[in-house]
DNA sequence: GTACGCGAGATTGTATACAATTCTACCCAC
DNA sequence: GTGGGTAGAATTGTATACAATCTCGCGTAC
């Protein structure tokens, strides 16, 4: 692992574009910047001690996967979602997971691989709901695992790859919604009858499980965004 | 409208970096390239007459967007959906389209600019079924006109823009869909359906039509699909 | 004949120079 | 005091120079 500078983090043998285009967005996903903070090319080599051409190309990539708005030659600004955008894209995910659900209690048999990671879902969640409390980062993170190993198990990339997009504009809010005490424990009981309505091919109870699941995230943070909003501006470095 | 060059064209008062990114974009879609076709940034910046700096950074925005795959240290190729990625592109778009029908149908009473939209779309598709015959490049863009205007009736932007992603892909593929002489009448009907239903707030009515709308162009697809590679690779230029 | 190594060419990665555009602030006319 | 115009600073857009890395073929050793 090398490091050029402080502050940029160099990825496997990757070039200092993507290294920047993951540290910024990593960044923005984690409101390190309030909504429209104006980033300008100058400032960014600076930060990160680099030329403009590989923040040129960073700062493009940005803008085309949404995590900055262009304004027409005078730079980018940070794209951050507001509330009703924040519930629009649980609909989408939700839109995608419903389907994803359906499809994988309706299709019949597995593949071994299949599953084994079926398997090992129920375990994970089996053991969460018995004691071994965690932080509310790493089941953020085992949530969002849980809701792509089944698109993976689906085999359907395109959907999966859709997907991972929306998680990653949500990762702060599944972090939020964790925080709430009662919310690990509900959690695994919907995730634990998602797995078993799979296994039964219950395509409709699948269905409602995975509503009930969302929904309850969505209903947490729809409270408590701008709590959130507050929290990840003070977060911020 | 400013012209470069012959081969690039510059939309508004755009830049050369965006215009190579929509004119490349819009080749790849139409697969004016075969999968895997390598492109150089030297190659490209002689067929634009550019320097490298624009041509850089519309093959990294491309390459982020999944239209080219970016081999290390050796330029990029172009990524072509295979068959089995096309179909699980259509079935992306149909939960998304399912999931939008659904909600549009149960949210109730629209507002005024929403009815008007619908009560054109009625217009439409009840003009394409009498008569006026048209060719099978219009009628697909009409046809995806028509599924995003429902995500835009929603009101839900990421949806539409989750949408337009797979949409763009998909291209081709509803102009090949379309060569088939039948294929407009039952469109016309499918589509006059959903509209019905969600006038009526017939919720599963509209979801029922809705697949049968987006399974047949994807049954049609997936039985003309070797004719339609054949066909692309012809029209090439 | 095969394997290894070296080197020239090809290609991408990064930095910088220059051009074009836009914003801003100041000055002057009225 | 207000309005307009202009100069210069700030910022992005484009081109080019140079560095680093990889490819591929050729020659030589064994």
């Amino acid at each position: 692992m090398i490091t050029r500078h402080s502050r940029i983090v160099r990825k496997e043998q990757s070039n200092l574009s993507s290294s920047i285009v993951s540290t910024l967005k990593d960044q923005i996903i984690h409101w390190h910047y309030p909504p429209e903070h104006r980033l300008t090319e100058a400032e960014l080599c600076k930060k990160f001690d680099v030329s403009r051409s590989p923040v040129r190309e960073a700062l493009r990539v940005l803008a085309s996967d949404g995590f900055l708005k262009k304004l027409p030659n005078r730079g980018y600004v940070v794209r951050q979602y507001n509330t009703g955008e924040i519930e629009e894209l649980y609909e989408v995910r939700l839109a995608l997971e419903l389907y994803a659900v359906e499809r994988l209690a309706t299709k019949g048999p597995y593949n071994k691989a299949d599953k084994e990671a079926i398997e090992r879902l129920k375990k994970t969640w089996t053991g969460l709901l018995n004691g071994s409390s965690k932080k509310a980062e790493e089941l953020a993170r085992l949530d969002t695992l849980f809701h792509e190993a089944l698109a993976h198990a689906l085999g359907n990339r395109p959907l999966l790859q859709h997907l991972r997009a929306i998680n990653e504009r949500l990762m702060l809010f599944r972090m939020i919604d964790f925080a709430k005490a009662d919310r690990v424990e509900s959690t695994c009981r919907q995730h634990l009858d998602i797995l078993n309505c799979i296994a039964a091919r219950d395509t409709r109870g699948a269905r409602a499980a995975m509503q009930r699941n969302i929904k309850e995230g969505q209903n947490n943070v729809h409270a408590a965004i701008k709590d959130a909003l507050a929290r990840a501006y003070l977060m911020r470095t």
